[in-house]
DNA sequence: TGGCGCCTTCTACAAATGTAGTAAAATAAC
DNA sequence: GTTATTTTACTACATTTGTAGAAGGCGCCA
């Protein structure tokens, strides 16, 4: 399930604050994001749509949930951006991660630590 | 500038083979992709709209040039990635990678000795 | 010199995306 | 109870994306 960048914002929130209401997503976001109270809902009925949330309703006022983990929505985004960019190949994509200095000295370092413990086995 | 999934096959392509023709990379898709000529002019006349492609006339036909690298285009999209889904932080997504088993041994320990040159200044 | 095939430019059109307004219904506040 | 506030359901509309057809122009071969 393919999500678009709006619903990636309107997701972030809904997995930090599960349920939530439309209003109260709507007061979490960074004041850089400034949507209309019906554009939010909007995009919920989409996601519901999608099957990437639920709606439940507790009187008049629905509470959303999301259907799929960050995890798994994170996977998918990661893997796409693979196949579409990096021909699939997690090889290059490393690579890149490394040469293009995406990485801070900190970074390299915690990274490092992972793939320390990780490789022990 | 934000390529579209289809952009990027046309774009998978040219820079393989630059400068192409429309046709040219109408015949190197993968047969997956089966999209018909004028489908490849309409993208390659938005590709230059967009200003990441060039077009340049050889009497009737037209040969298209990226105007950006695959390297940069990468980057672009690696980075539309770490904002939209890891929250700007390579630290999660990395973790990401490695725990998902996108790793293989080798690919870890390939990464290990690079970031370990890396680190050393 | 009339086709044939290929190239180009224009135009089209549905689906997806971003963004919201309106009106009516439900609820809260007095 | 009446008013103010909130919420919902519907509708709207411009832009972007995916996909391509139609029509006209040019070179080449019979």
């Amino acid at each position: 399930m393919k999500l678009t960048k709006a619903e990636w914002q309107i997701m972030n929130e809904l997995w930090q604050k599960n349920p939530a209401t439309a209003r109260e997503l709507m007061e979490r976001f960074p004041s850089r994001i400034s949507w209309a109270y019906t554009t939010i809902k909007t995009m919920l009925n989409r996601l519901v749509d999608k099957k990437v949330v639920s709606e439940q309703k507790n009187g008049n006022t629905s509470f959303y949930k999301p259907l799929i983990s960050q995890r798994k929505a994170r996977s998918n985004a990661f893997k796409s951006l693979l196949d579409q960019a990096f021909n699939g190949a997690t090889g290059p994509l490393v690579h890149f991660l490394i040469e293009e200095q995406k990485l801070s000295k900190k970074q390299r370092q915690e990274i490092l630590e992972v793939l320390q413990e990780e490789i022990k086995d």
